[in-house]
DNA sequence: ACCTGAACACCGTTCAAGT
DNA sequence: ACCTGAACACCGTTCAAGT
């Protein structure tokens, strides 16, 4: 008793005192301000105003920073949900959530993508397989259509923060897209008929309407296919 | 023309001669047989026999080398693909061999998933198109579905390349996937219902099965969706 | 023109030494 | 127990010097 009200005020009084959240936390800003590459243990004891080898004292190491810090961004997405929404729109919720946390913080796509077992994507899965319940998708195709839609997910994680790190400074996606464009446009008629049809609305094109529909691609799939067992759901 | 047999008979004579070929194809030997992280211009060096700088006279940077083998394999793949089949078989086709590509080279998939920008995901995109088109889906709907199924395609990437870097050793993927599910089986019952259930199954199911369940959920998808546009089709 | 390999400018991580 | 910061063991890349 006596030790947690001491404990308390030493974290109330010193709040210059090290920690795996406030480390955490110095780690997002220069991620989300600096990017990726910024992110070095030098820069972060920099910041925090100690030496590179205090942070070990709370970080195992640099992925696992980088794994609480996607977490954390995970976290706040899921718990921000509105809940008892129909199946459907909650699945696109999810989806959603995730995408606008990928928009706001690039290097949380770059992570998804890169270390999809890492404990961040579990809530996310586990949100698409309880709506999918809720949709009467049971048996082998509940987790099936929850994978494919994580998978759709991770897909466009990494392709969005690889967008992003190509602009290096360049900070309209439109531009991007227009560069992408002018590549599909110039490439050979005979191999490429349908990316050369497709360049003119790359650079007019809504990313998150054009990830919604992919969601809905998958929606009508799982409708479709499900038929069978969805009559025995309730 | 006495220049060309000149260099022709130069080439076949002087095998040791370096080039890009010559390096990216020991690149893809090591990455192969030691891994992704065994791939270091020393390595590489010391395999061919020369300094560290020469492979720069042939490869402008690591990442040029990565995306050139990357090409290469991707190339093998499309070129390999039987024509003339029906668009939801050749799709299916397109799909399993690149699958089938990192199942072989696994460090294919973390260069896909982290590179989604690079040249060798565009034909594997100029394929889903094409054969769209002949399933008479049309209009923006082309391009959301061609772009659905490689997001898909490109997150099951990730995903796979990450297991194998995290088996690091462990040859049986089954394994890995039984670790996995051991770790789910643990979780929070309260929050992680669905995981906890669908944990025994994950061991025993079959990678490529589940990802081509994926596949022909987005292509029911795409059937159910555009079922208006078809009939424009002929 | 191509190759050599030491040198440069970084990394993440460790560890003796301090408090 | 926690922090310091130099040192270690690497990287990718550059570049003067060779042929």
């Amino acid at each position: 008793m006596v030790v947690m009200v001491t404990k308390t005020k030493r974290a109330e009084r010193r709040t210059d005192a090290l920690s795996k959240e406030r480390i955490v936390e110095a780690a997002i800003e220069i991620l989300d301000t600096d990017g990726e590459s910024a992110l070095t243990f030098r820069a972060l004891a920099a910041r925090l105003a100690t030496g590179s080898g205090a942070l070990y004292h709370h970080v195992a190491s640099k992925n696992d920073l980088l794994t609480a810090a996607t977490e954390e961004v995970i976290t706040g997405v899921m718990t921000g949900l509105a809940p008892g929404d129909e199946p459907r729109a909650a699945i696109q919720a999810i989806a959603l959530g995730v995408f606008d946390a990928i928009d706001a913080h690039p290097w949380v796509g770059t992570q998804l993508a890169q270390e999809p077992w890492q404990f961040a994507v579990l809530p996310v899965l586990e949100g698409f397989g309880q709506q999918l319940q809720a949709l009467g998708v049971l048996g082998p195709a509940q987790f099936d259509c929850a994978s494919a839609l994580l998978n759709y997910i991770l897909g466009l994680a990494g392709q969005y923060a690889a967008g992003v790190r190509l602009l290096a400074g360049v900070t309209d996606r439109t531009a991007f897209l227009a560069t992408v464009a002018d590549r599909w446009a110039d490439l050979d008629p005979a191999r490429f008929p349908f990316l050369r049809q497709a360049a003119p609305q790359l650079p007019a094109h809504d990313d998150r309407e054009q990830f919604l529909a992919g969601i809905d691609l998958i929606l009508a799939g799982i409708t479709a296919t499900s038929g069978s067992r969805r009559s025995s759901a309730r």
